[in-house]
DNA sequence: TTTTTGTTGTGAAACTTTACACATGTCCAC
DNA sequence: GTGGACATGTGTAAAGTTTCACAACAAAAA
């Protein structure tokens, strides 16, 4: 399915609103307005019902929106038909902890591989991921078509990392190391900076702070 | 110091271009031009410019920026002259990246305690930490003056947990799990979600690769 | 039948963020 | 000194995102 140029938020926010729906629906409620969905994600029923404009999704004038109809659309644009698989990289504690909240989540994506350079580590099974040496990672890449890595190892090693991805195929990359990364334009790369997101709260609860003392 | 309404976007690079910079200071190198820091972060020399012009930073037009200077005066802005204390709420495995990813950083922000309900991680130190139980989370907050509380306990559990930081006294909040909190409007808020993110990687890397078949 | 109520869908305005374009200034080379 | 090379600082435009305001409409109530 395609939607010409789906704006980065809006996309953040279907997979948010897959979310909620897919947490409230059963035989009672088949139907919700645009309201009750920004009141679960807390923002503007606008928002909501500007999103699934651009999504080309028309409610029900007097019962709003069919939750399944909407599930299964949200899901026709943003999940792969085919699915999506997934390896971590670097299986430390956030490396552990982005398996452990995957798991369970039904979802187009599959959790297929992790890498490490600990011994311990290898070969083993964490939550149901089995994890390889580094040295494997373009191997198993490209036989299990994996398109999406995610980056937890220490920064220093991200970009020989995400070059190695690159290198083996990679589609799109999550990097949660604080080293931004070089990769050509074919990949989609995120970066996301957990200290970074710490010192802005500091920064805003302090400036609140002032503004409502 | 002051700035009026430094938008959020720049209070992030600010965090960013300080890290940067602390690395690359050196007795050879003094000073640093903006397409120097551009190139580090992957942006345009004009957004740095136009950052340090909303902080009111002037570089030197032939030597460029002063490092030291610029760092210590990103930190006047983002800082807190006393220094912030910091909770993270759920020593799980991201409770620990979060600690893990913390150590070592000098910075006016300090990680003071951990919460959990695990009796084999209460009352033991996590790299530092002390882990408490939850139960004495509004105590422990009080006393030590803690500002700013990480939420990375199931999601289920999300809202109770926050709403005992509010009653405490928090000032912000990064809020790690799924579920949208609703904090008063003097309590600053931050949600991160680590799976939107992933489903989103994976929405524009399909993308991409359509794009560039 | 008519009015009231409450919802969707959306043009247009407002706000936020980024990029362009260029005036200004400094140093170096000649 | 005069011109060239190269930075900074910034008005203004552009792009991206959210919100306002209201038309259109369906169902229930009067």
């Amino acid at each position: 399915m395609f939607i010409k140029n789906l704006p980065h938020k809006t996309v953040e926010r279907l997979s948010q609103y897959r979310r909620a729906l897919l947490l409230i629906l059963s035989k009672e409620k088949t139907h919700v307005f645009s309201h009750e969905i920004a009141q679960m994600l807390h923002i503007t029923p606008v928002q909501v019902r500007r999103d699934l404009m651009l999504i080309g999704y028309s409610g029900n004038l007097r019962k709003g929106y069919d939750i399944k109809e909407l599930i299964d659309l949200i899901g026709k644009i943003i999940d792969s038909e085919r699915g999506q698989r997934v390896a971590v990289v670097g299986l430390g504690n956030l490396g552990k902890a982005f398996i452990s909240y995957f798991k369970g989540k039904r979802s187009k994506l599959s959790m297929i591989a992790a890498f490490d350079v600990n011994p311990e580590k290898i070969n083993r099974v964490f939550d149901g991921v089995p994890c390889y040496h580094i040295n494997q990672l373009p191997e198993i890449i490209k036989q299990n078509n994996i398109s999406i890595g995610i980056i937890t190892v220490p920064s220093e090693q991200a970009p020989e990392i995400a070059e190695a991805l690159v290198l083996s195929g990679i589609k799109g990359i999550l990097n949660y190391t604080p080293k931004p990364l070089n990769v050509p334009a074919y990949v989609y790369l995120e970066e996301y900076d957990m200290i970074t997101s710490l010192e802005k709260v500091a920064f805003f609860a302090k400036k609140n702070d002032e503004r409502f003392k």
